[in-house]
DNA sequence: CGCGTGATAATCGTATACAATGTTCACTAT
DNA sequence: ATAGTGAACATTGTATACGATTATCACGCG
């Protein structure tokens, strides 16, 4: 499924020693068939409320069940699907005010993690920031419309670790991941056009200025929010 | 492993139909065992670091290994195991750096949480967190310590709910536990004494006063920082 | 014609089995 | 003695098998 690294190398037989260290790119099927769930649902590729069958996903992936059940397990964990013991598991369900609640706290965490990047970047942080915040221009400058969505996505993460949280960035990931997911399921995804808003952030915490940081990426996902919003009134629908 | 609803009440065979419906408080056993690790680890009685093999859990529990690597893949999830390709799996470590970033998170949630409250809360949850209060005063007023505890426990996950914030609730559940387990693997605990600091963040979020009681409760939480790092000081070591 | 009812099929929960990989440790050569 | 080597053991990864529960659906009764 992977290649796997070909040196063992010997080391240590430790079990305490910092065992973080390498060798290990090999990937078990269930993480194989977790990710591929995962992006499958987060890009709509499986619709919200559909059924996933142990056996049908197992069939699909040529795989045994377990692999299967221990994704399903995992994605439940993260939200993105509902097992219920004896019934089944479906692909999660989200609400408009789930939808609310999640751009809600998103912005909330955004301008934090603003604020933070702002204090804390070090010197090479911002060199990084300042050369995302260049391209960023370039590709907008081109209406290069491809490496403008990359960079979008990159932006936010960038922001996130300069914040230096660990916990925060496994947050914002799990609330971008969604927020994604939002798109997915609805029309006209129809961002992308909005770098101007990320080179204003990115400025701000280049600059240092964690209030004003913190006050743009708020706003940045407030306006995110609206957007979702328009589109869904554009819509009837509730449960998505 | 636990009593099965007796009643299978016909229920609509429509999948689609909202199957939050009860029926299933069937427990398998793979849920068993994650919340019984889950609380083992928390608790302290697993060390972090300490090695978790399937079979060992397995004859422990008396169950097949099935049923623990799921546990064990969802416990990685919440980030209380940590699981290495063919090594095996172990009880996840908790640097100082990690701790630090947990309470620091933990004090932005729970201000938020607390102005939110304040924001929010019906006239409903109002009355139930007067009754809280009421409580734990009384509590505080006889020493009673046990009820005290229980009370404290309470009072976050109250304010949390009061939120109104799913997502939210879920992060500082996520981060009360680790929090919970930051204390069960240090000296002293000798928190419990602090309803004093509680009660006025009640008052606060019951007199709608926003401002006021997310500061509060963020001091509250870099109170118990200090106690922490206090601790860890009075020990020497780091990776906990 | 609608509604309970039982048989059948689909699906989940768990156990067991086996292959692949990693670890341990005695043994040998230097 | 120390470092390398390889065989035995331990552990994980995955597949298969079987029992238990749930969903489906045709059938007969009112």
């Amino acid at each position: 499924m992977t290649e796997k690294s070909p040196v063992h190398d010997h080391e240590k037989p430790s079990f305490d020693s910092a065992w973080a260290d390498i060798g290990s790119s090999y990937k078990s099927i269930n993480m194989a068939i977790t990710e591929t769930l995962r992006t499958a649902i987060l890009s709509g590729q499986f619709k919200t409320g559909e059924r996933l069958t142990e056996v049908g996903l197992a069939k699909a992936f040529d795989v045994s069940r377990n692999p299967v059940r221990e994704a399903l397990r995992v994605l439940e964990v993260e939200g993105l699907v509902e097992i219920n013991p004896r019934k089944g598991a479906r692909v999660a369900l989200l609400t408009v005010e789930e939808v609310q609640e999640i751009i809600e706290l998103r912005a909330e965490l955004e301008g934090m993690s603003a604020k933070y990047a702002a204090r804390r970047c070090s010197d090479e942080v911002r060199a990084n920031l300042q050369q995302l915040l260049d391209e960023g221009n370039r590709a907008d400058a081109t209406k290069d419309v491809d490496v403008l969505t990359e960079l979008n996505n990159t932006f936010h993460n960038q922001i996130a670790i300069a914040g230096k949280n660990r916990f925060l960035v496994g947050f914002m990931k799990a609330l971008n991941e969604k927020t994604q997911w939002i798109f997915a399921n609805r029309p006209e995804p129809n961002i992308a056009g909005n770098w101007k808003e990320h080179a204003a952030i990115l400025e701000a915490v280049i600059a240092a200025d964690a209030e004003l940081a913190s006050v743009l990426a708020k706003r940045h996902v407030e306006d995110i929010g609206k957007e979702i919003a328009k589109a869904t009134e554009k819509q009837e629908q509730q449960p998505i």
